[in-house]
DNA sequence: AGTATCACGTGATACT
DNA sequence: AGTATCACGTGATACT
C-alpha cells in the first residue's frame, strides 16, 4: 500500500508475458505520419504507458480496429526486422491504445461478462489438491491473447495440481486433458509466484516512464507440465493475478471451493519451482533497466510446502523451459504472420469502393449475391467479404482499365484521323483560296496548340507498345510511371483515395494535358 | 481376407469422420465448367470413389493446390446452402482429387516421413494400462485434418487410459494434458472399436459406387473424456487404424511397448463403451444406403473387459456426445470459413499480374521490397505476399484507371475541339469555294463516319457524369455496363484474364468504335 | 537450429 | 439454439 509498490510493479513488469513482449517487439513501427482523426497522442511513451493502465482488457476485434494508417507502418517496417530495437514497444503500445480506444464498447461488455465477481474483493481459490492464491482488484488492463493464454495455463495448472498431488482417483471432472504427450516429465506442481509483491496494491504511475520496462529477453519460465501460470503470462502489473483468479472463478470450476477473502495475504503453499522459475526469469531478463530489483524480490517467495524433492529440477525443468521458450517463439512468429495477413485484409477493405461509390453497386452485385443490399455498409467488414469484394473489385478494375484503354486508343486513332482531315482541309482550303480565312476558325477553338504535334505524340507510346508486347495493359503502364509512388507511400491508403480529383473539369477545352501526361517523351 | 471385406468396408464408411463428412457436405459445387489442364474425370462418382482410395494422405497445402476454377464454384455455391444435398460429395471429392493429384510430391515426402514403420507389418501397441490394437497396411488415403484430429484423439485416448485405470502415480510422462476442465465426467476408458472388421484386409472397390456411402447424420460418437478415437475419426476405410497406429508408433511414445505383430488379430480388451458408441453411431447414421449392416457389425465387438459399471453411460456420455457434436459442428463452420478465406486469397493470387507482365514490376516494387527479385515467381504464393501484392495491384489499377480516364477525357475534349475545327474548316472551305474539292480528303481518311456525331456522343456521358458526382471513376462505370458479367461468371477467373485482347490493333484507323462502346445512348 | 509457412481445432463472441 | 465471426496456440512442414 505504501512504498514498495513501484518496486513490485517493476518486478512484475519484468515478468511480463513473453508473448506480449514479442508482440511489442514484433511491430517496429515508426510514428504515424498521417493525421488520424482520433490521435491519442501516440508519440509520448509516458502517456502511452499511462493510458495503458486504466483501460480494461479488450479482445483485438477485427471489425473495430482502426484500419488505415497502422497497416502501412506495419507493412513497411515488418520487412526490416533487423534494426528494430527501441521503438517497437512504442508502436505496439500505440497500436494497442488505438485498438483499446476504439473498442470501448465491446470491451465493456466483455469485462462485465468476465469479471462478475464483486470488484475489489480478493478471492481465494483452493484447488482441491493444491492451493492457488491470488487476489482480484481488477483495475489494470490486459488484452485478449493474454487472457486466453492465461486461462489455458490456469486450466492446465489446475489439472496438473489435481492430477499430481492426489493421484488416487480423479473422480469425476478434469480428466479430459488431451495435452501433448511428447513432453517427458511430470516435473512439478508450481503455484503462483505472485505473493512476493502483493503487499502493494494501489495504482500509481511507474517510476520509469520514458523507457517502458520491457526487457528484451524472453524468459518463458513455465514448463509444459507445471505451467506456473501467473508468472509466465502475467502482464504489465500485478493485477493480472486478479484477472487470472477471476477467470478461475468464472471458469468451469465448481464455485464451492472459491472462498472470497480480502486479499493481500501471502499464500503459504508455494513450491520451490516458482523460485527456480523466477531465478531463470531474472537471469534471462537481467538486461532491463531495473536490473537490481529482481534478485531481491526473488528471495522473497522461497517458502516451499510441496512434496517434490529438489533433484528433478535441473533435469526436467530446464528442458521444459527450453521447450516452452521454443513454443513461445513459434507462437510469436505465427502471431506476426497472422497480424500481417489480417492487416493486409484490412488494408484491402480500405481500398474497396465505398457504399456511395458508383463502383460499389457492380462489385457488390458481383461479390455479394445482393441480399441484405441495404445494409451493405455493415457487411463490408469481415474477412470473407473483404476478400470477396476485393476479387470483384480487381476484376472490375481490370476490365474497366482495359476498356478505358481501348477507348483511349480509339480516341487516339480518331484524333489522328481528325488531324489528318484537318490537315487535308487546311491544305485544300489553302489550296483553294490562297491565304484568306485561315485565321477564322483558329481563334474560336481553344485547343489550337495541340492539333499539330499531339496525335503524333500520343500514338507513339500507346499503339506501338500495345503492338510490341501484345498486352492491353501497356497503355496504362506507360501512364503510371510519372508521379504515383506505388513503392511504399503510406499516404495512398487513405479511404478517400478514390476521389482525389483536385480539379473537376467542367470546361474541358483547356485541360492541362501536357502537365499530367508526359508519357514517353524525352 | 475374403468375403466380409466389403461388408466391413461399408461399415467403416458409415463410421467416417464427421469432419470429413462435413467437409464433403460443406462445398456443394457443381461440376467444373472450365477445361482444366489436368481433369481427373471429376464427373464420375464411382471413379472418384475409386481414385479416392489409392492415394496416400496429403496435407491440404496452400501452395500446391489448383487455385483457378475451384474457388469460383465454391464462392458461387456457398451462398446457397439451402438446396445442396446430392452433389456435395462430388465436388468435395473432386476437390480433394485435384489437391491430391497436384500434391503428389509433397505427399510422398510426407508419407515417407510419417510412416517410417515397415510397411504392411501390423504393429501392436500396448498402452501401459490399456491395450490399443490396430494394424497397419498403409494403402488407403486420408487427409491432413483427419490425421491431425486422429492424432489428437489418440493422444487423448492414451492419456485417459493412462490416467484412469492406473491412478497411482503417473511417474514421469504424459501428465501435461491441459484439456478443458468444463466437461463433467471422467466417464470411461474406451478402446478402439475397430476389431470387428479387421479380419478383412485387401483393398477392393466397394460395392456401391454410384452413391458414395456417406450418410448425412453426424454421429460424432466420442465424448470429451473417453474419446474412442478410432471410431470417431476413422476415415473411408479400415486402413485408418493403421495410420493411427503409425502415428502412435511415430509419436512421442516410448517404443519399448510397441511390439510388431502380423495383424488381423482381434484384440481382446474392448470395453463396453465402444459398443455403446457404435450403437449411437448407427442410430444416428441410419439414413444411409447401407442401413442393415450396422446392427450386425454392432454386435460383434461386444466383449467387455473393463471395470466400469453400466449406469454411467446415459447420464454422462449423452452429454458428452452432444457436446462433441456441437464442437464438431462448430469445427465444420470454422473450416468452411477458413476454406472460403483461403480460396479467396488464392483467387486473388490468380488475378495478380504475372511475372512477365509489365504490371508486375511496379507492383512487386511496391509490395515486396525488391529483395529476391529474381525468384519472385516463387514468392507469389503465400498468403501474405498475395495480399500484399493485391493491395499494391489495386492501388496501381485505381491510379491507372484514373489516369486513363483523365486521358480519355482530354482526348474527348481534343476530339471535340478538332471536330469543331473541322466543322469550321468545312464551313470556311465551303464558303470559300462553293462545292469544289470537299471530297478530296474525305476518301483518304477511313474514319469519316464518326466525325460528325461521335464527339457529341462521347462527351455526353463522360463529362456530365464526372461533373455530376465528382467521382473520377464515373467514366469507366459507364464503360462497364455492357458486356462484362461481374455478377458471378466463373470464366473470368482464368489466369489469362489479363490478356484477353482477341484483336491486337495494328491499324487503328478502322476500329469498331460503335460496336464496343455503346455508352449512354438510347 | 532458426525462421518461416500452413491447416487445424477451440473458446469467446455476436447476431438470429 | 443456430450460425456466423474472430484470434489464438499448436504441430507439421519447408527452407536457411
Amino acid at each position: 500500500m505504501d512504498k514498495p509498490k513501484d518496486y513490485l510493479r517493476l518486478n512484475f513488469t519484468i515478468g511480463i508475458d513473453e508473448d506480449l513482449k514479442m508482440i511489442l517487439d514484433m511491430d517496429p513501427g515508426l510514428i504515424d505520419p498521417l493525421p488520424t482523426p482520433h490521435p491519442p497522442h501516440p508519440l509520448s511513451p509516458a502517456e502511452n504507458y499511462l493510458s495503458w493502465s486504466p483501460v480494461p482488457p479488450t479482445p483485438p476485434s477485427f471489425k473495430t480496429s482502426t484500419p488505415t494508417t497502422r497497416t502501412h507502418n506495419k507493412q513497411l517496417l515488418m520487412k526490416e526486422k533487423a534494426l528494430e530495437d527501441s521503438r517497437r514497444e512504442q508502436l505496439e503500445q500505440q497500436r494497442r491504445n488505438q485498438q483499446r480506444q476504439t473498442e470501448i464498447k465491446t470491451q465493456e461488455k466483455q469485462t462485465h461478462q468476465f469479471l462478475r465477481v464483486p470488484q475489489n474483493v480478493g478471492v481465494h481459490v483452493d484447488l482441491p489438491p493444491q492451493v492457488l492464491q491470488v487476489k482480484t482488484v481488477l483495475e489494470n488492463p490486459t488484452n485478449y491473447h493474454i487472457t486466453q493464454k492465461r486461462r489455458r495455463q490456469v486450466l492446465q495448472y489446475l489439472d496438473d495440481h489435481r492430477r499430481l498431488p492426489q493421484p488416487a482417483s480423479l473422480p469425476l471432472s478434469h480428466t479430459l486433458g488431451h495435452g501433448p504427450l511428447q513432453s517427458h516429465q511430470p516435473s512439478q506442481t508450481t503455484s503462483l509466484p505472485l505473493q512476493s509483491g502483493l503487499t502493494a496494491l494501489h495504482p500509481t504511475p511507474p517510476v520509469v516512464q520514458a523507457t517502458p520496462p520491457v526487457v528484451q529477453a524472453t524468459p518463458s519460465p513455465s514448463p509444459d507440465v507445471a505451467m506456473s501460470p501467473g508468472l509466465s503470462s502475467v502482464a504489465t502489473s500485478n493485477s493480472e493475478a486478479e484477472d487470472l483468479l477471476d477467470e478461475i472463478n468464472f471458469g468451469s470450476l465448481s464455485s464451492d471451493n472459491v472462498k472470497t477473502a480480502q486479499s493481500l495475504t501471502l499464500p503459504a503453499d508455494v513450491d520451490s519451482n516458482s523460485s527456480m522459475f523466477l531465478e531463470h526469469l531474472i537471469a534471462l531478463g537481467s538486461s532491463g533497466s531495473t536490473s537490481g530489483l529482481g534478485k531481491t524480490s526473488l528471495s522473497c517467495p522461497a517458502d516451499l510446502s510441496q512434496i517434490k524433492p529438489e533433484h528433478l529440477y535441473t533435469e526436467a525443468d530446464l528442458q521444459a523451459v527450453k521447450d516452452r521458450q521454443k513454443k513461445d517463439n513459434h507462437n510469436m512468429i505465427e502471431r506476426r504472420r497472422r497480424f500481417n495477413i489480417n492487416d493486409r485484409i484490412k488494408e484491402l477493405g480500405t481500398l474497396l469502393p465505398k457504399n456511395n461509390d458508383p463502383y460499389f453497386e457492380a462489385i457488390s452485385l458481383g461479390a455479394c449475391s445482393s441480399k441484405h443490399f441495404e445494409i451493405v455498409r455493415d457487411v463490408r467488414q469481415n474477412k470473407g467479404t473483404i476478400l470477396k469484394m476485393s476479387v470483384a473489385y480487381i476484376k472490375t478494375l481490370q476490365h474497366d482499365l482495359q476498356k478505358s484503354k481501348k477507348f483511349g486508343e480509339q480516341l487516339v486513332s480518331q484524333n489522328l484521323a481528325l488531324t489528318r482531315r484537318i490537315q487535308l482541309l487546311e491544305q485544300s482550303l489553302a489550296k483553294a483560296n490562297g491565304l484568306e480565312a485561315t485565321e477564322l476558325p483558329w481563334n474560336t477553338s481553344p485547343a489550337h496548340t495541340l492539333n499539330n504535334y499531339k496525335p503524333h505524340v500520343m500514338l507513339t507510346p500507346t499503339l506501338s507498345d500495345s503492338v510490341a508486347d501484345g498486352s492491353p495493359l501497356s497503355l496504362s503502364e506507360d501512364l503510371m510511371d510519372d508521379d504515383h509512388p506505388v513503392t511504399g507511400d503510406p499516404m495512398l491508403s487513405s479511404p478517400h483515395h478514390l476521389a482525389p480529383s483536385p480539379s473537376p473539369p467542367p470546361d474541358t477545352s483547356h485541360l492541362a494535358y501536357r502537365d499530367d501526361m508526359d508519357i514517353g517523351l524525352p
